[in-house]
DNA sequence: GGAACATGGTAACGATGAAGGACGTGGCGA
DNA sequence: TCGCCACGTCCTTCATCGTTACCATGTTCC
């Protein structure tokens, strides 16, 4: 490897010089400059971020561990926090917990070993097990997004859930649905369980009964959602809708649709959280409840940035509107 | 911070001893042992791996860079990536290049400053750029995947470009379809190129025309294949199927498909390369020529690992097979 | 008494930055 | 006018960050 004293070898000055140059920290004439610039060039050299940041004490990675990189939503999370972090001039260490936490401690670890100087973790498991964490960080910042209870000692920013269910639930209320079925998420993740309560309170409001058979639970994966969604189907009366709680969940309801050869929204209408590049080339086009994805990146990164920088305020909570998308997979049941 | 001072001072011991504990490296008495252990947990001891690298040379970081992580080609590779390297403990700094290859040069160079291992490429340029940038490494190992020339001074994992579209292509004229148009990639893209050449020498060993208005030039990307898709679907004749060279462009042609009131099959085919979670759950299920994505993470993963570990035989370049999975978006123009 | 074993001291790794040295310039008094 | 000192400029020397690996040292037991 070529290392600074190379160059200042090759240049002809102290590694002192090398550094000044490189960092642009104090004055250096002209000459010996552009001596040390043509050495650089010549020898191919890169500063060693390591050895630096050892020094200084001071890096320019950040962690970034998201549950499930398949899952669009966190595919748009994770492009759109790359392109910030790039423009900040931070370079993004990524972990993928695989909805596993034990797995996800041990990459909060490697990011801290990494001397990330903070992380933005989605979590995956219940929000109470993150106290515990925070502790274990060695100065290391953390913002928690998407998955997490507005409380405790770290910054937050999620999504209205129970307002994302709200909204979808009372969109096919509104449309003079009456027997609507759920596919929800895992009861123990917060975000999950915010967007059970909204459907619940959203039925409830309207007076309308919640059979257990109408009320699914999974694991925010397609293969459940299928094979749940293929039994509900099966059932007598038909619900007339289904409330999806997310986008990969919905690949497997839609799925077990086909196989039943209903048609949306004709036989049945069909709303879910989260946007997609599909859901606007599906036929029907797919009604859904839009998260704020990009707005919840910058503001997590913006969060992390402050902190690495200093920010000593109390911990903040940042709570982003979803917004429903009524595209053609849900239909009105007045005449 | 604490560091191995700190814990060897709680415990009445040399950092050396500490560093014995923790690697395991050489005998220490399991008093010792335990005491360094306790302290370890108390002080909330992380290793500082910046620290570790520089001493010993040698990283645990593995660079990533992709064009776009939001096609869900890239999305599954990355996936798989992280989670081999995860096994081999590895970490992964990611990088995405967003098409620019000024941008991904500048990804290449963090990723060496961060004294990855090696760096897993998935080149967003023509080949010809890369033999320049292999040239300022400074030892670190590259292994290139995805868009690359088999050959090179570095390890290349591509799939059969070629033989993907000519799959394709011959699905569609084996079944009757004379009229096909082709949505294709950038010219300059070495992946890209193959697929067009491998549609073009299907469509000459069947002898059937190629008109300018049928091949179609994008950049793999939704917006300007729904734009040309629009066009196309316009003229007169209208083709009676469309062979597309990636899944982000299929969005685009099945919006306008959709926007034509064209049913698929029975009014126009699609065959597509990339298969994907959407493809099986849309309606029809679509044709697609799968790339072995696993396959080739794995064999990428591989390649760079050997490398690190020293492996010094010549580069290697591993061609992996793709493979037709026909679904309900084709149909046969035989009676 | 010496081998074997257990532990500590210490010099690096590559970069940084404070402290200080070499050199040149200018001001001022004799 | 000349000499000396003070000062500013430009660069180098050196200690340091946290860790590891080698070698030295101390202890124990046969």
């Amino acid at each position: 490897m070529v290392t600074m004293k190379d160059v200042a070898k090759a240049a002809g000055v102290s590694t002192a010089t090398v550094s000044a140059v490189l960092a642009g920290t104090s004055y250096v004439s002209p000459a010996l400059k552009a001596r040390v610039e043509v050495a650089v060039a010549e020898l191919g050299y890169a500063p060693n971020s390591m050895a630096r940041s050892l020094k200084t004490g001071q890096s320019n990675l950040v962690g970034l561990i998201v549950p499930d990189i398949t899952n669009p939503f966190f595919t748009a999370f994770v492009d759109r926090v790359q392109a910030e972090m790039a423009r900040n001039s931070y370079a993004v260490l990524l972990g993928i917990s695989d909805n596993d936490t034990a797995r996800e401690a041990g990459l909060l670890g490697l990011m801290r070993s990494h001397l990330a100087a903070g992380t933005i973790l989605c979590p995956a498991g219940e929000a109470e097990r993150y106290a515990a964490l925070e502790k274990n960080l060695g100065g290391m910042k953390l913002v928690l997004a998407d998955n997490a209870a507005p409380h405790g000692a770290s910054d937050t920013v999620i999504i209205d859930n129970r307002g994302a269910a709200l909204l979808a639930a009372r969109h096919l209320i509104s449309n003079g649905h009456k027997r609507i079925a759920a596919m929800l998420g895992p009861r123990h993740r917060h975000n999950s369980a915010e967007r059970w309560n909204g459907f619940r309170a959203a039925m409830e409001e309207a007076g309308l009964a919640l059979p257990d058979a109408y009320v699914l639970h999974g694991a925010f994966r397609e293969d459940e959602a299928h094979t749940e969604a293929a039994t509900l189907l099966g059932r007598d009366p038909l619900p007339t809708a289904i409330f999806v709680a997310n986008n990969l969940m919905l690949i497997g309801v839609m799925k077990a649709v086909a196989e039943r050869r209903l048609r949306v929204p004709d036989d049945i209408s069909i709303v879910s959280i989260d946007d997609f590049a599909w859901a606007s080339a599906f036929q029907p086009a797919l009604t859904v409840v839009r998260q704020p994805i990009t707005a919840m990146a910058d503001a997590a990164v913006m969060r992390v940035i402050a902190r690495i920088q200093g920010d000593q305020s109390p911990p903040q909570s940042l709570v982003l509107p979803p917004e429903l998308l009524v595209r053609g997979s849900t239909r009105s049941l007045h005449r």
